[in-house]
DNA sequence: CACGCCCCTTCAGGCTGCCGTCAGCTTCGC
DNA sequence: GCGAAGCTGACGGCAGCCTGAAGGGGCGTG
């Protein structure tokens, strides 16, 4: 796991850097912000561990940065007694946890465990079709890393395709599938769903076999 | 750490406030209700010392009203001996714990130390949903740092949505977790808490995909 | 036991936006 | 170049959703 820890202060730095690399993860520990930012937009790590007082500026103005830029890493914030006000501030702004110093180094490891597991304990599996990633079991589709919105017919189109990579599906087929045992549609409902799919998804997911159906796109 | 000393006896006031000053916390010493009400609603405290004989009403009433209002700040009181049924009133309408008159400052010292070390020190895991903070241990919400008082029915909701963020959960999936193999519900009773969820967190938290069911929205 | 309070459910009215339809255009096969 | 098949923008209807209000039931209180 790759910690970027964010503090000035060299001794309480120096302490908190052993004692995650003796707990076998890897730190990258930076006393500016600047440095700190370039770290976060550079390398990609689990777990920000950041001081709320530096040099150059509060970091609170440096979380609130990263989680604009859509940034999910957890943050743990590193506070003194007195700045109280800072910590809400910094849970509002996105972070995910906090110790007040003097804190106990055990009590950091155990922190940053709790985060490890939070967020690496759910995974739902992910289906990855070329630049599409599907988790089947959320109903949510990501295309480049971006959140697309399906509709239900256009997810149960979708899921049908999914189900048969690959293999050539009739529109009759569709239609039992979207509209199970229901009258007959006599309109091209499937086409145009299929455009509208094709245009959230990209024009390659689905491809056209002129006069027999429609099939997957190969990734 | 801020500590909200309600107490009109100027002597007992006084070796209070030089106490907690002396172990490096910081003190605002009011002798009346009234301004003990305004102290609380303005100012975020992490304790509340209150005595429960003061000039201007009794201190029961100002620890009810701030209970009502959904305050969850720890509250100490201060009690004389003889004050034996207004101690036990005042438990039962939520104060942490009491200290009798007159007490040892050294105890004072200690029974701070202790709320301080229960809540800055090691709380239950908190949660962070953008502006929510959720204490999943305590069944509390806090919305911008303020509480917010769930029912049975909305906090069973809002859980099966934190169990997995960002899934989509049809209606069905949610009247299993809230009716567990109950009758069947033919109503729109999930839209109705869902909307009472939106009314007390904020429109934001959860998303409806039409036709579908809802998911939890994005931090 | 009667009462009051709060929560849950139900209902109804209003609104949003998805879906089906159609028409005009493009693409494909021959 | 022609016809058939497919594509896609536009649009109205209606299913699905939201929400205020009211009634019933459970629980604690006096």
């Amino acid at each position: 796991m790759r910690i970027l820890l964010i503090e000035d202060d060299t001794v309480l730095g120096a302490a908190v850097r052993d004692q995650i690399a003796a707990d076998g993860q890897s730190v990258d520990w930076v006393t500016r912000l600047d440095a700190a930012g370039d770290a976060a937009r550079t390398t990609s790590y689990d777990l920000i561990l950041l001081d709320l007082m530096l040099p150059d500026g509060r970091g609170i103005a440096f979380l609130k940065a990263l989680r604009a830029r859509g940034d999910v890493t957890p943050v743990i914030i590193l506070t003194a007694l007195d700045q109280i006000s800072d910590r809400i501030e910094g849970l509002n702004a996105g972070a995910d946890d906090y110790l007040v110093k003097p804190f106990d180094l055990a009590e950091l490891s155990a922190r940053i465990g709790s985060v490890a597991r939070r967020y690496s304990g759910n995974p739902n599996p992910l289906v990855t079709h070329g630049p599409l990633q599907i988790d089947l079991a959320a109903r949510s589709v990501h295309r480049d890393g971006k959140p697309v919105q399906l509709t239900a017919r256009e997810w149960a189109l979708f899921e049908a395709f999914l189900a048969r990579p690959g293999q050539l599906l009739s529109k009759a087929q569709l239609e039992e599938k979207l509209y199970a045992f229901a009258a007959e549609v006599e309109s091209n409902t499937i086409e145009v769903h299929v455009s509208r799919l094709r245009k959230k998804l990209g024009s390659a997911v689905i491809e056209t076999e002129r006069g027999m159906g429609y099939r997957l796109g190969k990734p």
